[in-house]
DNA sequence: CCCAAGTGCCCACTT
DNA sequence: GGCACTTGGG
């Protein structure tokens, strides 16, 4: 950063604006008994410390939320700041929305006002007040990753750019990258090579995405940020207005911003006028300048845990916490190390792994609950048997009493829930997949939201080229083309065009399809904007929207459709319209615009509180920063976690040891860890490996009811069998197996398969080279007896496609499945 | 311009 | 094993 280095920083210092009917009063500083009450010396610090700048590193599950909120209910409740100049950053929207409510839980109303909210809302909220600043209007859409692709897409054709092997994906991940490192066309034109054909012809798509970002009102997810950034740079006026509105700053998960966020932080937490040209007027006469407040920079509190860092792919940068004191010298530092969540076995297999990571800081978190239960290990055979353990074990503990709303399920990849529910449903087990909600993705629900934005901010030409011809209306891309054309030549949009088809040179059912289009708009596009001055009442996003899908034949075409799915699309868009409603309930004065907001900015909105009563299931990612008295780490296999992409990547398995430390501390009593020996994918199975960080846990922290080297094994490899408690000798290799992750394929048939006394034993076992070819007849343990129809693969994967006389086709792993040749 | 059938590619994580 | 995109015939 630049220098921050305001004049009067000393710790008790108390920001001075000082309204003329209202304001803080300074000099207050006490905070109240019952703020500090039950917290630990470095929490309490925490929560009373008044300087600029504070780094809490907060261990997982060290009470950070608590001591943020106690930290904001403190600054509130003894008036050093108002509500409203409080800023406060979240990661997720829940995370804003849990926040918000145990602030007001601590002080009630006085809550009211502050911005508690994702770096994302936050900077919507300034952008669509300065849009008008630098030639956006406060309509502007927001693309979300699928928007930007399928923009990406269009240029990357346009430019044939595939021919210097830029795809779309590729495209749109260097762009996203270089936004959150502030860059932008021109910049990185200047010191790209550009006498590389393709570096030229990226920078000419990434110019032209902008411009048509710029032409559409539009910005994307990483615009968000870097925008805000750009405008306070250029504008520093407007930045002064926030720099002196937001006294106190907190950032939360701070290990997991990049550049951008950081950038903005920076911006706004410079002194107000220190750039700006000194704002004439005879001084005075400014709203925000009650004071000498010129200088006077905002207090910075940020929270976060370097181990628990694992956003780098999208561009966190673990600087920006490990060097959080060199950026803000005289920076306090509070480390939060006692654990209020987990026993000690699982805090200590969480340090053990974690300690594996080099060029960290040493951290331990300790508890003083006890030891607990040892962590239970399970090797399924497959991952139906994983889940079936799963399962079966979930309702042992709701049995025994836990709720359902206790216990998650984590996976690292979304691909990894299904097998999981397909157990889950046929157990009649209730859950919930969290996060990963495709909700807004989904084709019909994307098409009405363009209906949407083709009303609120129709320069979005995407939005109108997408329900151009939804439903059909005989509109192709040769019409399209024609009505781009027309729109430039007359230098007016894409949407205006419409009202002038008989202009447009094409067939007359046509012409009548785009005016019948035009008219539907214009109709909803009387309703749903408010004339100035009006304020439109809060139904009218639901009405509007009902009425763009029935007038425009919509909602018609789905219901006369024959397609089975169709209905489910019915069902959803009606969904969508009682999202609408609900919006409107909780904000009466909501506009349209608003509502497009927060189904853009929202992904995960519909998880805040209807997990009750069920198990949640969720990746890995999602599940930072909460907490479940039992947890199950599903797919703990090498090629998962660590999953195969990180692993040429530099920094990449270490970002996967903390995913996986992560996930064994959101557990607060009992932690699971399972795999399974074979995996499909791809609809191909393959075989897996234990993941390397299995043996990174302390062998007497982890009780195998099923080691790897149990399902695994044959004479002679017990012994090294993955920490098995089970195995008779835990010599030579010391439990470790490090030499001994040769596929099972390899293996062959075995002694002792009794051993296997705890679950779905006659699974687990081996053919050897069974040779099977189609035609034979077979039995099998689950199914009876069948007939071969083909074979496929080779070696452990072979695969027999077999028909069943009861049950029908099955496909069948020879090597394992429980099946004989008979006749 | 629409549809059905075929093929290629893919499945990291998210605001 | 599933989706997105292509292709060829109405």
């Amino acid at each position: 950063m630049t220098d921050a280095s305001p004049a009067a920083s000393d710790a008790a210092s108390v920001p001075l604006i000082v309204g003329a009917d209202h304001g803080p009063r300074p000099g207050e500083s006490r905070v109240d008994a019952d703020l500090v009450e039950g917290l630990n010396p470095p929490q309490r610090e925490a929560v009373t410390y008044r300087g600029k700048a504070l780094l809490i590193v907060a261990g997982a599950g060290s009470g950070k939320t608590r001591v943020l909120t106690h930290r904001i209910a403190s600054l509130l409740r003894t008036r050093e700041a108002w509500p409203s100049q409080i800023l406060a950053i979240t990661f997720t929207n829940k995370a804003a929305g849990e926040m918000r409510e145990r602030v007001e839980q601590l002080i009630g109303d006085r809550a009211r006002g502050m911005w508690i909210s994702t770096f994302h809302s936050a900077c919507v909220r300034i952008l669509r007040r300065e849009a008008e600043q630098f030639g956006f209007t406060r309509a502007f859409t927001i693309y979300d990753s699928g928007d930007s692709r399928a923009l990406i897409k269009r240029l990357v054709k346009e430019h044939e750019a595939d021919a210097f092997g830029l795809t779309p994906a590729a495209v749109q991940s260097k762009i996203s990258k270089l936004k959150n490192e502030l860059a932008d066309a021109e910049s990185y034109a200047r010191q790209a090579n550009m006498s590389d054909p393709a570096e030229r012809v990226f920078v000419e798509v990434f110019g032209d995405y902008q411009r048509a970002l710029q032409r559409a009102n539009a910005f994307d997810f990483d615009d968000l940020i870097a925008q805000t950034v750009y405008l306070f740079r250029a504008f520093p006026t407007v930045a002064d207005v926030y720099r002196r509105r937001f006294r106190h700053i907190l950032v939360d998960e701070y290990q997991d911003t990049n550049h951008a966020q950081y950038a903005l932080i920076h911006e706004l937490t410079r002194p107000p006028g220190a750039d700006a040209e000194p704002v004439d007027g005879g001084g005075g006469m400014m709203i925000w300048d009650a004071e000498p407040a010129e200088g006077d920079a905002a207090s910075l509190t940020v929270v976060g845990d370097s181990d628990q860092s694992i956003y780098a792919f999208r561009g966190a940068d673990i600087r920006n916490i490990s060097e959080f004191e060199r950026d803000f010298p005289g920076a306090k530092v509070v480390l939060l190390e006692q654990n209020y969540r987990s026993t000690q076995n699982i805090l200590s297999a969480a340090n053990a792994v974690i300690g594996n990571n080099f060029d960290r800081k040493e951290k331990k978190l300790w508890t003083d609950v006890g030891a607990g239960e040892q962590i239970v290990g399970f090797t399924g055979y497959s991952q139906h048997d994983e889940a079936q353990f799963v399962a079966d074990e979930i309702e042992r503990l709701h049995r025994d009493g836990l709720d359902y709303s206790q216990i998650a399920v984590f996976y690292r990849t979304n691909s990894q829930s299904r097998a999981l529910e397909e157990i889950f449903i046929r157990a009649a087990l209730p859950y919930k997949i969290m996060g990963g909600t495709k909700f807004y993705e989904r084709a019909e629900i994307k098409d009405a939201l363009a209906y949407l934005i083709a009303v609120a901010n129709p320069a979005d030409e995407m939005a109108v080229r997408r329900i151009l011809n939804k439903p059909r209306r005989g509109i192709g891309e040769v019409t399209a083309t024609a009505i781009a054309r027309y729109a430039a030549d007359e230098q007016i949009t894409f949407r205006d065009a419409l009202a002038n088809a008989s202009a447009l040179g094409v067939g007359p059912k046509i012409q009548a399809a785009i005016t019948q289009l035009d008219a539907v708009i214009a109709e909803a596009s009387d309703l749903m904007l408010p004339r100035s001055g009006e304020i439109a009442p809060p139904t009218v996003v639901a009405e509007g929207l009902q009425l763009l899908l029935n007038r425009s034949g919509y909602s018609d075409a789905l219901r006369a459709s024959r397609d089975p799915q169709d209905e489910a699309r019915l069902e959803n868009l009606d969904e969508l319209v009682a999202v609408a409603r609900e919006f409107a309930r909780n904000n009466p004065e909501g506009t349209v615009i608003d509502f497009l907001t927060e189904v853009a900015l929202v992904a995960d909105a519909d998880d805040l509180d209807d997990a009750s009563g069920s198990v949640s299931l969720m990746t890995l990612h999602t599940a930072k920063g909460l907490e479940y008295d039992a947890v199950f780490l599903t797919g703990v296999e090498e090629d998962l976690i660590p999953h195969r992409i990180s692993a040429g990547e530099p920094g990449g398995p270490q970002e996967e040891r903390r995913l996986f430390y992560v996930g064994i501390t959101r557990a607060r009593k009992r932690l699971y860890l399972s795999l399974a020996m074979t995996r499909a994918q791809f609809g191909e199975v393959t075989v897996a490996m234990p993941s390397r960080f299995l043996q990174e846990i302390p062998a007497e922290l982890l009780h195998w009811r099923q080691s790897p080297g149990d399902v695994n094994s044959r004479g002679g490899t017990r012994s090294r069998a993955l920490n098995s408690r089970g195995g008779s000798s835990r010599g030579g290799g010391g439990g470790r197996y490090g030499d001994d992750l040769a596929p099972l394929g390899r293996r062959e048939p075995k002694a002792g398969l009794e051993k296997f006394t705890n679950r779905i034993p006659s699974k687990v076992r081996d053919n050897g080279d069974m040779v099977l070819a189609p035609g034979d007849r077979i039995r099998h343990d689950d199914f009876g007896e069948g007939r071969i129809d083909t074979l496929t693969g080779e070696g452990a994967k072979r695969v027999a496609h077999v028909r069943f006389d009861a049950v029908g086709p099955k496909k069948l792993l020879v090597k394992i499945a429980p099946i004989e040749k008979i006749g």
